[in-house]
DNA sequence: GTCTATATCAGGATAGAC
DNA sequence: GTCTATCCTGATATAGAC
């Protein structure tokens, strides 16, 4: 885990991204947040896209290592996808910046790298989806379809990058407790049947 | 409601920009998609951003006046409220490549463009979460914070353009029906003191 | 209102020295 | 691994005729 040169980059790139749009960036800009100059870059990635696609696979591909895990933990189907909820909030967290350009710059990425960003996201909401519905045989969810769920589980839990502020009026753990509440407990309905967290 | 040239124009771009993105797509491209030449489009918008500008005002201001009055029939809270969330669906059914683009190409918008649209996205924010504090006060939901409510439901109500497609296993009605109960009768919990709808 | 032709320039990417 | 210098494509936007 070496701060890298490679990691430097594309943080600072995200950094910028979030700002400025991705197409508003040129190489010389994100150059200069590292302290280098342009030409330089291409000696850590072949072209700017890689770098977008660095970032992206940021808050793709790690989330799906991270947390899905958590969803073959041992605990009940409404324990787990408390962790899930837990588990994005806080990654969301950590890596605020890149969750935002991830979300936003999809469009910029090669059909390819495209590709492989839609297959994680995909993996991600049918994780979400199977552990609804696990929950529902179970008798501890209600809802009447997993997969509307999933998608609004989801799509509120991507949501979040755009409006959280760390010096907002809403600290991180209480959005967490909130969600997890929203969730698991409101939409899942597991707090009229099984226990929550 | 004629159809004239200006929003001839730019329906044809929103569907190229849906499709390939708002940075990939050239002048040249939006005027082919209409029939003309690239140098025509300039008889009508002054900047290829004049452009993106409409198609966001598409998504933000107009769901503003269509949808908010809805907030404002007579009806219990709940009833308000399912009411601008099929609102809202519908508006993004019939607007579909519009939404794609306005959510996620704000980057590109000048600063004094974007501050229009952030305001007309805050305003209908705000009223969602005014309209859930009062079905608070009147005891016929049961959220613990309306804010927090507010965020999660406009976050899945605008999530839905990402995934719905005309031709997938979900009709409209379909999603509508299940958003309603998800939104309305879940999040908020009218279904366990208030009458939904 | 639409055309042809073109000005203009930003920015991604490369070459090659150190 | 970073630099200076530069190429060069592509795209916005304009000028002015029809």
């Amino acid at each position: 885990m070496g701060r890298g040169r490679r990691e430097e980059i594309v943080h600072a790139a995200a950094r910028t991204f979030a700002r400025d749009g991705y197409a508003a960036v040129g190489m010389r800009d994100v150059a200069e947040a590292v302290g280098i100059r342009g030409a330089s870059l291409y000696h850590h990635f072949g072209s700017k896209e890689e770098i977008l696609y660095a970032i992206c696979l940021t808050v793709t591909q790690e989330p799906n290592e991270l947390n899905l895990p958590l969803l073959d933990a041992p605990g009940t189907p409404a324990q787990r996808v408390a962790a899930l909820v837990r588990g994005h909030l806080e990654h969301l967290h950590r890596r605020r910046v890149e969750h935002l350009v991830g979300l936003h710059e999809l469009a910029a990425l090669t059909p390819e790298h495209r590709a492989v960003v839609d297959d994680h996201r995909r993996y991600y909401q049918r994780r979400v989806r199977d552990v609804v519905a696990a929950g529902v045989r179970a008798g501890e969810f209600d809802v009447p379809d997993a997969r509307l769920a999933a998608f609004a589980i989801c799509d509120a839990l991507n949501g979040i990058s755009n409006w959280f502020h760390d010096d907002g009026e809403l600290g991180l753990e209480a959005v967490v407790v909130g969600y997890v509440d929203l969730v698991v407990g409101r939409m899942l309905g597991a707090g009229r049947t099984g226990a929550t967290a």
